[in-house]
DNA sequence: GAGATACCAGGACGGTCGTCCTAGTGATCA
DNA sequence: TGATCACTAGGACGACCGTCCTGGTATCTC
């Protein structure tokens, strides 16, 4: 079972908390209030601050979301069907949690980058991998390696522009529109 | 000259510094020493608090933009052309603000999205204008109606998305790409 | 001139923030 | 049994937050 210790708790709460309010917005207070973990041990496992706990979430993040995209490879056959299946999952994610949640790093990005430089590396660091996931699972569908690269970044670009109507729209039907967009952009030849 | 009032300078103030940093990272205190403002006046001009400040910010920002996209399709003859010219523009205003700016409604949509209604309204309000206006441009280029509300959300999405990658890259790529992306969109038949 | 109105100065207020601290608990191992 | 260690309790600290206030000045209306 996930998050079993007082640590993991903590790194999952604070990836919830950071993706529907913002890392600014997320105190330790609340932070342990809403984990129901000790508030006394905050510097005891994260004696960087409140900026280690934030890497950790943001890696937290990033894995999860790798895991939906391998995850839509391996049950579809197209490139088109894997993002439409990925971006299904990630509307219906979003709207059993109430229009609250989205992107687990968009908001901490948006926030830090000209603020803490430790946050935005992981916020780079977390994209490009899943640049590159994207890129070599669509590599592997028969596609060329640069059409490839730049199929990747539209999946990621569609993905975040989409993610962000949905919330202020609260409906899902951006995703859907995106992931009719990215099949266009992958069917097409040339 | 623009900002002539003290009460314009304060809100063209918050709309630079809400897209930089975000809604609650932007003190009423930083706030006036960077617009050169008086303190002591802030409530004077918005009564409402800072919220007040906020929707007159986004107001703003909304309006921006909507001027720049009126004047990418008084220049350019396609609609392709038109959004790479929008594009671009938005690029360099990017890379000129050492990266530290962006969609001047990303930031606070996502960040009070769950906390201030008012706040929300007024972004989804603003978004609804870029997509109307589009819309409406892009239909006045010859697509049918529906075609041309689903490219204007695809211009949106793809526009915020690459921002976001634009901001954590340090670079003006993803844009570029995004326009190209667009582009391809815009042509296809069908 | 007098009164009213618009605006500015600058700080008080209570609250929350991140950080850090001392004291204590419970388990492990000699 | 006693020493060591990982962890927790809960608050102190100074800084900053949004809000609101009193007192003042400039400008306008009659």
């Amino acid at each position: 079972m996930p998050d079993t210790t007082t640590r993991e708790r903590m790194i999952s709460t604070a990836m919830t908390l950071f993706r529907r309010e913002g890392y600014p917005a997320t105190s330790w207070r609340r932070l342990v209030e809403e984990a129901g973990t000790p508030w006394g041990s905050a510097y005891h496992h994260f004696p960087g601050g409140k900026e280690q706990l934030g890497v950790a979430a943001i890696e937290l993040g990033t894995e999860l979301v790798a895991k939906t995209v391998r995850r839509a490879f391996e049950r579809t056959e197209t490139v088109e069907d894997a993002v439409r299946w990925w971006y299904r999952k990630a509307g219906q994610a979003l709207a059993a949690d109430g229009y609250r949640g989205g992107c687990p790093l968009a908001t901490v990005s948006l926030e830090m980058a000209n603020v803490s430089p430790t946050l935005t590396e992981a916020c780079r660091t977390a994209f490009a991998t899943w640049h590159r996931l994207l890129a070599g699972l669509i590599a592997g569908r028969g596609y060329d390696a640069e059409r490839a690269e730049d199929l990747a970044f539209a999946a990621v670009e569609l993905l975040e522009g989409a993610l962000l109507l949905c919330r202020v729209r609260r409906s899902t039907a951006p995703l859907d529109r995106a992931a009719t967009h990215f099949a266009r952009l992958a069917r097409e030849e040339s």
